[in-house]
DNA sequence: TTGAAAGCGCTAACAT
DNA sequence: ATGTTAGCGCTTTCAA
């Protein structure tokens, strides 16, 4: 009952009447021991429930076999997707995972930076809070390879994976304008990152590239949920109340992109409190394409994301790095950002004028 | 530009003139160092950009300030709440977070237990798959203390932190029940784990209580979009299949249990196509209080699961398992069960038979 | 084929 | 107040 030491490699080794370097290169499989002693030690190890030492091993080998992640919100739907791909690429390739959470607060990230280096992981994946790249300068400094996801932090060049925004605003925009729509608005999350950067910049371009321009006020920012301690999942409340400021400035046939799609649906319940029928009336998009999107009523027009490709990607990115580390000089390849696209997934939110099917 | 070797103790010593365990000593803020050396060491030590060496000092003081969160699939929304409150918690006393995903795999399981007694984590979280405790007996046996959050697991008695889904079942039928409705069904998850069966036990129960009884056929399954690879996020479409025969049953009236947010919204779809009006001719009621549930039309009638609570209150046993486990024989306290209320949180989705107001 | 010795980076017990 | 020694559990020379 007492939780008793942990077996060693000397425990088999004493036992055994061996030395303890024997025993270790029997278990590894390695050449230069003799097929009996070989099978002598493994069963004894087995009798012994013997589990090797993973931090002994690394502190010798000097890799850690553990990658860290750093991410704002494991309740963004999209980041919950990135942690699962992430976690079992990195398993398959014989790599354990560290889970920071920032929270999107710059305090946690530095301590969540230090925290990665005192452990000496092998690699590190962060979806960044802006703004303060000096802890991320120290990882890279202390040799420790770091790949962005999905946020770009300007003023530090490394990798990125992440998924084309910008296409992806591109795509929307082109969709309504092609639905005849003359009035659209955006509705970004008010964040200072490079998605929603990205996404302003693709409506605006697109629009642009048709001849047309929004007023200013066509842009309008939704707070985030955010907020202290433990974190807050995506809510539609904020783009709620936007709506309704929204509804009553809308003419028919107005189209609003939506930064995600809980701002899609908080915007559907205030439309649709003024009376306005959503896919008829009036038109929003989603961004995200989360699963409850497809089941809404009306179904949700929406940008779908490759979180499982991006998490891959980024896996192999890192590794990539984390195994070119111990070369020689110069042998490193520019840092590249690689941005995934994203697919516009048509549904019945925007209105067609002609009344056609969707 | 070349990764350069991590700064050292030795390092430090070597360039003052000092002995590794003087520094040591030093940094660590502890007496029997002069007040001008340990000026001098901490100058070093920042000028070098020293970064202490976990893993060497978990090595030595047989603790790995690390605890191992097992967990099935972090795009289940309630899971990923739980994430972010154990981290946060672990976080704040001092541990850091080894992430295991097992997508409800028996086999990532025990792999996942395999790997943490190798890292010989300090303690370990999970939500278990169901069948198979072995693994889990294996790290009671190697002296890490187990925590089982959620999901009960026949057959082995260790501490358990989760939800009481049996009051929550029970206040949600009792709920319906107030209402008027006679006809009930049950649509719940295909899958073979506590939080269902309590569930089961407590809508049967409450139906008891008042004297009524429910045919066999009023409990449905609703697969689950599980399946291998990259976990697949919750999604309403089974539920939606499920729905189109439901509504062929139900009578005007009935009333529709479900077993999570997304399997309500999938029935929603369904009635709405048939031409039933939720919230009117027959009712929904979902499980998880998820934050798209409250913009839905009509807004759901749900419940709602204490996340944060269950996350917290998992890693304070479970640090109190950690630092008792040093103690003289017989000190341990007997596994329990801890189950957190959770809350019926009543909006428009059930019909009120005198129309009243919600 | 096996063993002895050294060392990864750190802390603790015991000198001095 | 500081240094020396030993050791956490493992792997890697280098000898035998």
């Amino acid at each position: 009952m007492s939780p008793r030491r942990r077996t060693t490699l000397r425990d088999i080794a004493t036992a055994l009447d061996l030395s303890v370097n024997t025993v270790s290169r029997a278990l590894a499989d390695k050449d230069a021991v003799s097929v009996e002693t070989r099978r002598r030690v493994k069963a004894e190890a087995e009798r012994l429930g013997y589990v090797p030492n993973t931090m002994a091993r690394s502190l010798v080998l000097q890799n850690a076999m553990t990658l860290g992640l750093v991410i704002t919100n494991p309740s963004n739907p999209f980041y919950a997707r990135l942690i699962s791909a992430i976690e079992e690429r990195g398993r398959t390739r014989g790599y354990s995972l560290m889970l920071m959470v920032t929270e999107d607060s710059i305090d946690n990230e530095r301590r969540a930076a230090e925290e990665l280096m005192r452990w000496g992981v092998d690699g590190v994946l962060a979806i960044p809070v802006q703004h303060g790249t000096e802890h991320w300068e120290g990882l890279r400094k202390s040799g420790i390879p770091l790949v962005l996801l999905n946020r770009h932090l300007p003023g530090l060049d490394v990798d990125l994976v992440g998924v084309d925004y910008y296409a992806g605003a591109r795509a929307a925009t082109e969709h309504v304008l092609s639905t005849g729509a003359t009035e659209l608005y955006l509705a970004e999350e008010n964040l200072d990152i490079s998605p929603v950067s990205e996404r302003i910049r693709g409506f605006h371009d697109t629009l642009a590239a048709h001849g047309l321009s929004a007023p200013d006020d066509a842009v309008v920012r939704v707070d985030s949920p955010g907020g202290g301690g433990v974190s807050v999942p995506f809510d539609p409340g904020p783009a709620y109340e936007i709506g309704a400021a929204l509804a009553r400035r809308a003419g028919p046939g107005a189209v609003v992109l939506a930064g995600n799609d809980y701002h899609a649906l908080g915007l559907y319940r205030a439309f649709t409190e003024h009376g306005l029928r959503v896919g008829v009336d009036v038109g929003v998009v989603g961004h995200g394409d989360h699963p409850f999107s497809a089941y809404l009523d009306p179904p949700l027009t929406s940008v779908r994301l490759p979180a499982a490709e991006v998490g891959q990607a980024g896996v192999d990115r890192l590794l990539e790095r984390v195994e070119t580390a111990g070369q020689a000089e110069g042998g490193e390849a520019a840092p590249a950002h690689t941005l995934l696209p994203p697919e516009l997934v048509v549904r019945a939110s925007v209105p067609r004028p002609d009344g056609g099917e969707h």
